[in-house]
DNA sequence: TCGAAATTTCAGAAACTTCTGAAACGCATC
DNA sequence: GATGCGTTTCAGAAGTTTCTGAAATTTCGA
């Protein structure tokens, strides 16, 4: 592998992690690589980078772009393909996001909302479907939760995740941020 | 498989899911069925009702337990191991995200940091630390609103997913209220 | 201490995923 | 419509994970 020592060590680390994230090695590994480079790159330069077969990089790519993690640039005068992730680690943070939901939590909700359709004949179905039904419910304030704020602009999402908890505390104690919050229509006053 | 068609349709679904969620299929399926179980079951009947090897289930169940998202349970004048899931769909959820950002995410930040210690000496290595300093600031900022917001109790936190975006209003509005809100954390840098 | 019941370990078989090199394909330019 | 450059596809090899049945181990009462 042909990288500077810092630049390695994040590699092979995305590449090891690869597997947990549900993606592979070398697209852990070509991801990583891209992410580090301060220059759009062309399958070429990564199989020299990392090491690994043509192939094996052309697929791999496809797999990066079918999740949106990379783009595909083209510079002029140039007819091969370059790619690079986006620049703004917000906006990575948004797409990975989506991508997962989509891919880990939505099939869930599908599936849910149909069994909870049919009729439970035993006490055995009665039972499983309240528990579904508690799945259901969960997944589906979670994912309420998760479209109202995923269209935030950054600062205002940083914003979010900086107050935490403490807008609870900011509902128990000022009932007047409470129905603030609930109409979203009079101003808050102390 | 031997169950009613609703608990099927869910076992085999969770199954499927397995593989996303970063389990295999029998883990899955089983954690499926405890779910959908009004009753502990012991192995050997998880062994009936998905018609796999002991020692699958088994070793299943190991993985399970050591995800804590499975519980040992005993019966008076029984010898054998019984199996739940936690009643309450909330504290699975708990459980599922501490697990995942123990396996997913900590080993990244503790790799960043270790990277970050080092000297850059290239410019190729100064902007490779440039980026990862980025994404450890990004996931920083992540673990500590998640940190502040795991200990929450579920109406609390079912309180503030209902909130949504709504928060970030309050911040602009009201003075008073950003005040508080910063007064006990840092100011976020637009 | 023995034996019956339950659980765990383990080596190899089966299934699945990943990776490669070779061949096929696409497309500007001549 | 040939050439050259680049990309994709694909069959099979290599590697990894999952699963099983048999054997070993643990547990507990007699």
């Amino acid at each position: 592998m042909n990288l500077p020592p810092m630049n390695q060590a994040f590699v092979l680390h995305f590449g090891e992690m690869g597997s947990r994230w549900g993606i592979n090695r070398t697209v852990g590994q070509i991801y990583a690589l891209l992410f580090l480079s301060p220059e759009p790159l062309c399958a070429d330069q990564i199989v020299d980078a990392l090491e690994i077969s043509r192939s094996n990089v052309s697929i791999s790519l496809r797999e990066l772009m079918a999740w949106n993690l990379v783009l595909l640039k083209h510079l002029p005068d140039d007819r091969r393909d370059f790619f690079t992730t986006p620049e703004d680690v917000w906006q990575i943070l948004r797409t990975l996001a989506e991508e997962r939901k989509k891919r880990e939590v939505d099939p869930t909700l599908t599936v849910l909302r149909e069994i909870l359709l049919q009729e439970a004949a035993t006490p055995a179905e009665r039972h499983a479907q309240k528990r579904m039904g508690e799945m259901h419910r969960l997944i589906g304030q979670l994912t309420t939760w998760y479209d109202d704020v995923k269209g935030l602009e950054t600062s205002r999402l940083a914003a979010l995740l900086s107050m935490g908890r403490k807008i609870t505390r900011l509902v128990e104690t000022s009932g007047k941020v409470v129905s603030f919050a609930r109409s979203r229509s009079r101003p808050v006053r102390e």
